[in-house]
DNA sequence: ACAACATACAACCATTCGGTTGTATGTTGT
DNA sequence: ACAACATACAACCGAATGGTTGTATGTTGT
């Protein structure tokens, strides 16, 4: 049962890499052939092979039986879950702001807290 | 002089750690020192620091001196500009969208093409 | 039927990664 | 002054990455 946050690994670590962030940009314009994009990079067919098996893994990219051709094309839902988790962080770090902002206008009114974490230190 | 794509791959392998990940979420939250920080993990401090290393260095985060701690804060700037990156790509997929709307309102009207890619060779 | 093509995959190799321990260097509190 | 703390960093290790070549297996066009 790989969870949410294996799935997170795997999405990074594939866009991690330039030629697959490419690949991706290709594939998402529009369906390719593993060939069709090996032609476009500096290294063997087996090795683009292997990039778009890491995409594919990962969720990124879907593949299509044609005849004797496997066409690939970008899974736009993915690349918004991985938008999403980005988001999250954003979120975090807007609390972070209100809870400043909090702080700032309850400065001398004595307020009891709502902090649940074990009190920022603050010395 | 490392370009945009140089800064990408450090930011998607920087997150695609789940201990990195969990890192900015704390400190997007609010500072931690280092050693605060490597409380929270079952591995050793030198470890947690490398992490926080490669977080910095990929700019996700800055430190701030406090005395004899380092304190990190998460930089949510950096995080907007992977969610653009991504953003990029979804418009992408939007252009495939419109291009195959075109394609379906001219299907008869013989368009001669926009495409300067070498044809998608559908059989 | 068969040569050529498209893909998959194994084996191998150098490099990077994520962890370890150990050591060095500042900073602080008493 | 100095012991304890916070950090940095080097050296090392096993596993994973990103590439290679070589081989096997379908699929197609003639």
């Amino acid at each position: 049962m790989p969870d949410q946050e294996d799935a997170a690994d795997a999405m990074f670590r594939a866009l991690a890499d330039r030629t697959r962030r490419d690949i991706m940009r290709r594939i998402l314009a529009g369906e390719h052939s593993v060939s069709a994009l090996a032609e476009h990079y500096p290294m063997s067919f087996a090795a683009v092979q292997k990039h778009v098996a890491v995409l594919e893994r990962a969720g990124l990219l879907v593949k299509r039986r044609h005849g004797r051709e496997q066409l690939a094309s970008g899974d736009v839902e993915a690349i918004r879950s991985v938008a999403s988790m980005l988001g999250d962080l954003e979120q975090i770090w807007r609390g972070r702001i209100s809870r400043i902002d909090e702080l700032l206008s309850t400065e001398t009114t004595r307020t009891t807290e709502t902090t649940n974490h074990p009190t920022p230190e603050e010395k």
